[in-house]
DNA sequence: ATAAACTTTCATTTTTTATTGAAAGTTCGA
DNA sequence: TCGAACTTTCAATAAAAAATGAAAGTTTAT
């Protein structure tokens, strides 16, 4: 394979990838350019390779700098814009687990407290709906615990969380 | 609040919750009013209380099945067909791991090990590229594997997995 | 073997989500 | 302070995904 078609389908196959789990295939294409890019790359560029239109470059450039994966880049001399992506993996996964985390799970999480913490007439179908919802929360809070501590402690997660647990 | 009011919130936030990681929301709302159901629920019902199709349920029952993660039961006597949901959380969280690693992470890593051996021609851009999809394909290669262990052994999974990292 | 009771399928329609592109906005240099 | 070079916004449009519902399929009791 060339490295044109190589190119090509890493940008594809991220871009589908990223639809499975929720995120814009533009969006997810756009991150995965950038990845890959030696150097920072301008909105023109984007446009041309990705095939897509202004507006849509800017507004899914903004949404990966809005969750930290993307940075702008100036260079001296030019007047327009650069784009570079995070390229460091484990730095990746700490943004997007954060993101994920502030902007899903917590507030499900809120949610989860609230429902499960109704005042129940203890019918039996009451009855499991708390407990069925209070043992989510609980799953739910230490999972995402869990990987707030895997991703902050990066490479050193199971050394530094057997001794945050163990203790 | 009132259990009622709990229930279509629960249900409505795990909709949508679903339809954040890629889930489709009658699938993840379906999963969700299951999940709280004290007993096997017939289709007539679901459809009621979600206010679906026949069609729509059938579908999404089919595919929460394909998931593992709802089963068929029959009532003696009944003609119909009821439904459950996995309601133990470790045994979900396993199921859904496996099958997201089967059917998005598994073709992933293969396209990546594809693009990442191309045979550069050394300039740059190329290096580049080689360099950062092997990587990335290590890294998701190690995340799968991580998460494979986790479910394998849930409860006990920190101990187990520390055991199998050190020797 | 038939029909009632139920489920599945899938072409069509609806809803949701993403994209476009042109107008408005911004920034910078002269 | 003007205008060229660039970016952002957002109403309109297009594309993708999900839902409908009626016909076809299946199962079971008689």
């Amino acid at each position: 394979m060339k490295f044109k078609d190589a190119k090509n389908k890493f940008i594809q196959t991220w871009g589908a990838l990223g639809s499975q789990w929720g995120i814009n295939k533009t969006m997810a294409q756009i991150h995965a350019l950038l990845m890959v890019s030696h150097e920072a790359v301008s909105m023109e560029d984007i446009m041309e390779e990705l095939q897509i239109s202004r507006g849509n470059a800017s507004m899914n450039l903004r949404a990966l700098m809005d969750w930290g994966i993307v940075y702008k880049e100036y260079k001296a001399g030019e007047r327009r814009e650069f784009f570079t992506a995070e390229k460091d993996l484990d730095e990746l996964a700490v943004k997007i687990s954060r993101e994920r985390s502030k902007r899903e799970i917590k507030p499900a999480l809120k949610v989860l407290k609230e429902v499960s913490s109704i005042t129940s007439d203890n019918t039996p179908e009451e009855k499991h709906f708390v407990d069925q919802t209070t043992k989510l929360y609980d799953f739910v809070l230490k999972a995402d615990n869990v990987l707030d501590k895997m991703t902050e402690y990066k490479d050193n997660w199971l050394a530094k969380l057997v001794v945050k647990i163990m203790k």
